[in-house]
DNA sequence: CTATTAAAATACCGAACCGTATTTTATTTA
DNA sequence: TAAATAAAATACGGTTCGGTATTTTAATAG
């Protein structure tokens, strides 16, 4: 056993529970004290362990991104699915809380990614780095769909990332304004409809 | 002329000035203090015209409606304009500051209806209350479109509400990523792609 | 010029905020 | 037990916050 009075709380608990704080309330609508009772952490003990509360707000970032941001994008990059379901698999991976209980609704980096005009330049940069992230997970998915011919190749993939890369708002803030899970679903499936007729079947294009 | 000391600056004015920092930076980061160097209105002459934080906000988030917010969407529903040409107007209606010069981009709306959960339940619901009053105009604009043979009877037309009212807060999000007017526009036109196709013509662009 | 009115300007208050210095407590080593 | 270690718990300091009480200033009315 180490040397001086034992830990009450594992640093990576605490972390874990500022997240979801964090992700529920938002940067500027949780207070140090919050994070105190969230984590059951007093104040020293989280600057000792987590830093100052952007270190807090920067590594709760990057265990969302890691643990449930990066997962269904990565998929989306990888996975052999068809285009289509891929797309509404990741889409629908914003959507975390309604699901699977407990977890806050919406995304945690779109959540953030408003009202932060003025924050510090830090996490602004950090917050549009993984906005920027997933805008080309997309990118990089369409650009395959165009070679493997899932896409005609006339198509403006620029345009179609940046599009899908927005829905994660859009989906966010309808679920914030109180849609159902179902009512999101179709929201979901109204977006994939910009996509061609699932098999684009050869050079049917116009 | 009035009988005491001339006012200095016109409430409306200052409230005016109030709604576009409000816009610009939030509510949860706008002070006091930055409404009082906004303004130029000291504070005691803010609560004695326009009254506390809160109601400063809601009276600013009605100067935008009705300003701002509201006219894209009445012409929406009024307008005799084709439905997707309508429905362009009204998204570019949520990206005035890269246009029109010197306001803050995206929607007031939208960009405070995030970070918004703890929000004081007036608030949050002042601000529910104006995104389902978009999402309604879309509606309405969909019934007549139906009616109208504008869209096929089978059509979805409340999924498809959802879907547009949920653009507001896609553009808003991706203006604030950094996406030039051009690129914004041509999400737009992605969106747009939802809809059947009306007589096949050139695609519009702007 | 004096009184009156109404707004501006200043000064102030208590609470909440972020962050830290200090003390207590629990454990291991000698 | 006593010294040493490391964490918890408490208390505190400076700042900013939202909001208000108080004073000063600029105008009109008699």
């Amino acid at each position: 056993m180490p040397r001086g009075r034992p830990r009450k709380i594992d640093p990576n608990d605490a972390l874990k529970a500022a997240m979801n704080i964090l992700w529920e309330r938002g940067y500027d609508r949780t207070s140090m004290a919050d994070l105190v009772s969230a984590t059951g952490m007093a104040k020293p003990g989280l600057y000792a362990n987590l830093g100052d509360k952007d270190e807090i707000f920067q590594k709760a970032l990057r265990l969302y991104q890691e643990e449930i941001g990066a997962p269904p994008i990565n998929d989306l990059v990888t996975s052999p699915e068809p285009l289509k379901q891929s797309l509404r698999t990741a889409l629908r991976g914003v959507l975390h809380a309604k699901e699977g209980s407990g977890l806050p609704e919406g995304c945690f980096i779109v959540n953030n990614s408003f009202a932060c005009s003025a924050q510090s330049q830090q996490l602004k940069q950090a917050l549009q780095d993984l906005n920027v992230e997933r805008r080309d997970a997309f990118l990089l998915r369409f650009r395959r769909a165009e070679t493997e011919g899932e896409l005609p190749d006339s198509t403006d993939i620029k345009a179609l990332a940046d599009f899908f890369a927005g829905q994660a708002a859009a989906v966010s803030s309808m679920a914030q304004a109180g849609l159902s899970l179902t009512e999101l679903h179709k929201m979901i499936e109204v977006s994939l409809s910009v996509l061609p007729e699932d098999p684009p079947r050869g050079g049917a294009q116009g």
